[in-house]
DNA sequence: AAAATAGTCAACCGCAGTTCA
DNA sequence: TTGAACTGCGGTTGACTATTT
């Protein structure tokens, strides 16, 4: 046998497959506080027994922060037809172009419905799409009002097409309110009914989390988890601690299946990464077996986070709504056992993630 | 109501390009 | 200069869901 080269990992010893909502949050977390210099040995550092690459993807395609969710809007479908006549399968290049958007997505969004869009048949689709697709796509581009920050330019110019987005990424840049991250914009009328508009409110600009790779909003607006129960379980003390201790740079975790140490670690799911989080929070509010769990564990909530000493008659969404208000300042909810793993400026936001089944409308305590 | 089919998308695989000792 | 290590990319797969029969 040649040498060949080394595989990433050891494929035996990995675990593959659909992410669990605690490896998202281990990921998450260690990623915020740590970054990600070396996804090889990322997930020894942060105790996940997934391959470098499997993070990796799942970090870019599912969970840093600056990804833009939900369905694609005409503009972006118009765009990515005029992209990919420019540019063929250049997926990564065609993404680049729509902030927040992953290559993976649009790869998925042109298989899926674009291709169809126009017509394609699969004998028509390789060797040079672009070359082919540039006939085709005429139709389709005379619909293109195009995405603001391709419209205006000639069809089809890649060269000016990168032009136009470095200038987008400036503008945007300016003109985005939110733009320092360390500012959080308190919206004049808060929406407690509707959590994921709070939470993008305190949204800090991608350009900005490039740099910081702090906040994790993303997760809890993304779907197609495979996530299917509401676990509103309270956490041990040991079980949170475990969570976020990072402290040890060379931690090290068994690569031999270990049911204890995966037990511990799967038993606690504070984070669905999905909308079916809220969903099913809606629907555990009303059962009431929800109810009852749901008073416990935001009892739970509320010692933890110290909620029921200064402001112990303060329920959960008077909760939210002091610390949304400035009111109640991260730091003065943080408490010793749960070690910060971002300690940077976005500390509600993860604790709003953690448990987006907090009570965000009168219904709920 | 159940089975079959179609659609969707997260995740995997392998290769290519880049970096670094 | 070379080759191993690592990252990123594009193609593909398969699990899951939705729709149709």
């Amino acid at each position: 046998m040649g040498k060949g080269r080394t595989p990433c990992c050891d494929k035996n010893k990995v675990k593959r497959g659909p992410w669990s909502p605690a490896e998202d949050l281990r990921l998450i977390t260690f990623i915020q506080k740590n970054g990600h210099d070396n996804w090889r040995a990322l997930p020894k550092q942060a105790g996940l027994l997934r391959c470098g690459k499997s993070c990796r993807l799942r970090w870019i395609n599912y969970l840093r922060p600056d990804l833009k969710r939900g369905n694609f809007t005409r503009e972006e479908e118009d765009s990515i037809i005029r992209l990919h006549e420019a540019w063929g399968n250049k997926w990564s290049k065609i993404a680049s172009q729509f902030p927040g958007r992953t290559d993976n997505e649009i790869k998925n969004v042109w298989n899926t419905h674009l291709k169809k869009k126009l017509g394609f048949k699969n004998s028509e689709f390789c060797g040079d799409e672009s070359k082919e697709l540039s006939s085709i796509t005429s139709s389709s581009s005379s619909s293109s009002s195009s995405a603001s920050f391709l419209s205006g330019g000639k069809p089809s110019v890649a060269g000016e097409l990168e032009h136009q987005s470095a200038d987008q990424e400036t503008s945007m840049a300016n003109n985005n309110p939110h733009h320092d991250p360390c500012i959080l914009t308190i919206p004049e009328e808060l929406d407690l009914d509707s959590p994921m508009e709070l939470i993008n409110q305190f949204r800090p600009d991608p350009k900005d989390l490039k740099e910081l790779t702090s906040s994790s909003v993303s997760s809890i607006e993304s779907n197609g988890s495979s996530s299917s129960q509401l676990d509103i379980s309270r956490p041990s003390e040991e079980q949170m601690d475990f969570l976020f201790d990072f402290s040890e740079p060379n931690y090290d975790i068994p690569l031999e299946p270990d049911s204890d140490f995966w037990n511990t670690f799967d038993g606690f799911v504070p984070l669905q990464s999905n909308e079916v989080q809220l969903n099913q929070a809606e629907a555990c509010k009303s059962s009431n077996y929800g109810q009852h769990e749901n008073e416990k564990w935001l009892s739970y909530l509320e010692s933890e986070l110290g909620l029921d000493q200064p402001t112990a008659d303060c329920t959960g969404q008077e909760f939210l709504a002091q610390v949304t208000t400035g009111q109640l300042l991260p730091e003065t909810f943080l408490c010793d056992k749960m070690p910060n793993p971002a300690a940077e400026f976005d500390q509600s936001l993860d604790y709003f993630q953690m448990w987006p089944f907090l009570p965000h409308n009168n219904s709920s305590i």
